[in-house]
DNA sequence: AATTGCATCAACCGCCCAGGC
DNA sequence: GGCCTGGGCGGTTGATGCAAT
């Protein structure tokens, strides 16, 4: 037995939302606020809408303070680092964004920013998969790994390709050719072989082929590569703060470079962000450093990699 | 000028979780 | 402790606008 809807869909009006309905949505919880419960606002105020409606319009709409139009450079530097670091926590992004809501967020990441990072990939992912599916075979399936992860590995591995372009991901002729996941699969192949060391209990016993292994991986990256023409102004200097006080200065001729620290093995990953990525230390850190962290562990993604996959 | 395909974004859907009873 | 409910979230859909042909 399912649960009972939140509201009564028959008698509830769907779609955009007219000029109307937002005025009476917005002046009586200026007014009033949402009472803490939306499901019998839209009741009290004679709105036809359902209360999740209401909410999502005020959150994403209506609320004070909602930038609309374009993102800016940093904030697609932002939504970029942190997608990487911690894949679709849509709110949690939108936190460090103040302004923008996490569907603005979300659509801006799938209309755009995916694009301009995967875009010149050969074949979409899951056109791969299908393929692969559709040979016959008796082998078991390839395990399903989330389109999340996967695609930060792909990310991953595309920034780290920019680091190395010699890298084995720059190298078709290396690629194997015989795993189900196709093209794909020298993300998979490496995959397994990690997969493979760490159940031996031994990951430095792995030897990827390519350099996506080390405890933390310091990204050094052209942001023209990547569309961005330059660092964000607003950002300053790069970060040498704490954590990553052993990376690299960076002396880029014309571009930035990031570099990262994300640890997956905090267990809370609020309190991690909000540590590394004070909004509004962005521009107002003391230290003037520029603190886009996009710290990146390789074996938190394989150790996310190896829940999904065994599941 | 009409048609088609693509991009964008607002809104909906359904699941999960936390809190109250 | 278990159930119920509302809030929150991420994924998906559908309407609309725009560009290309």
């Amino acid at each position: 037995m399912g649960r009972a809807p939140c509201c009564d869909k028959a008698n509830v009006k769907k779609g955009p939302w007219s000029p109307e309905e937002d005025a009476i949505l917005k002046a009586y919880i200026e007014e009033h606020g949402t009472g803490g419960n939306w499901i019998a606002l839209p009741h009290k105020i004679g709105l036809k809408r359902c209360g999740k409606s209401c909410r999502l319009r005020w959150l994403n709409y209506l609320r004070p303070n909602i930038k609309h139009g374009d993102f800016s450079e940093e904030e697609d530097l932002i939504i970029c680092s942190l997608y990487i670091s911690i894949g679709s926590r849509w709110s949690i992004i939108a936190a460090q964004l103040p302004g923008r809501t996490d569907n603005d967020i979300k659509n801006h990441w799938n209309t755009k920013l995916k694009k301009k990072l995967l875009g010149k990939k050969r074949e979409p992912l899951q056109h791969r998969r299908v393929h692969a599916t559709q040979q016959p075979s008796n082998d078991k399936p390839p395990p399903a790994v989330t389109s999340s992860a996967l695609e930060r590995i792909q990310l991953h591995m595309q920034l780290q390709s920019v680091y190395n372009p010699f890298s084995f991901y720059h190298n078709p002729a290396q690629w194997p050719d015989h795993h189900a996941l196709g093209e794909s699969n020298f993300q998979s192949h490496n995959m397994d072989d990690m997969a493979k060391a760490q159940a031996l209990g031994d990951m430095a016993a792995y030897q990827p082929k390519f350099d996506m292994h080390n405890t933390t991986i310091q990204e050094e990256m052209d942001c023209s590569t990547l569309g961005f023409r330059s660092p964000p102004d607003s950002l300053g200097a790069p970060s040498t703060d704490r954590s990553r006080s052993s990376s690299n200065p960076l002396e880029p001729a014309n571009g930035c470079k990031l570099y990262g620290s994300c640890d997956y093995k905090q267990t809370n990953v609020e309190v991690e962000i909000m540590d590394s990525w004070d909004c509004n230390g962005l521009s107002e850190d003391t230290s003037g450093l520029w603190d886009l962290t996009a710290v990146i562990h390789a074996d938190s993604m394989l150790q996310e990699y190896m829940r999904e996959t065994q599941c």
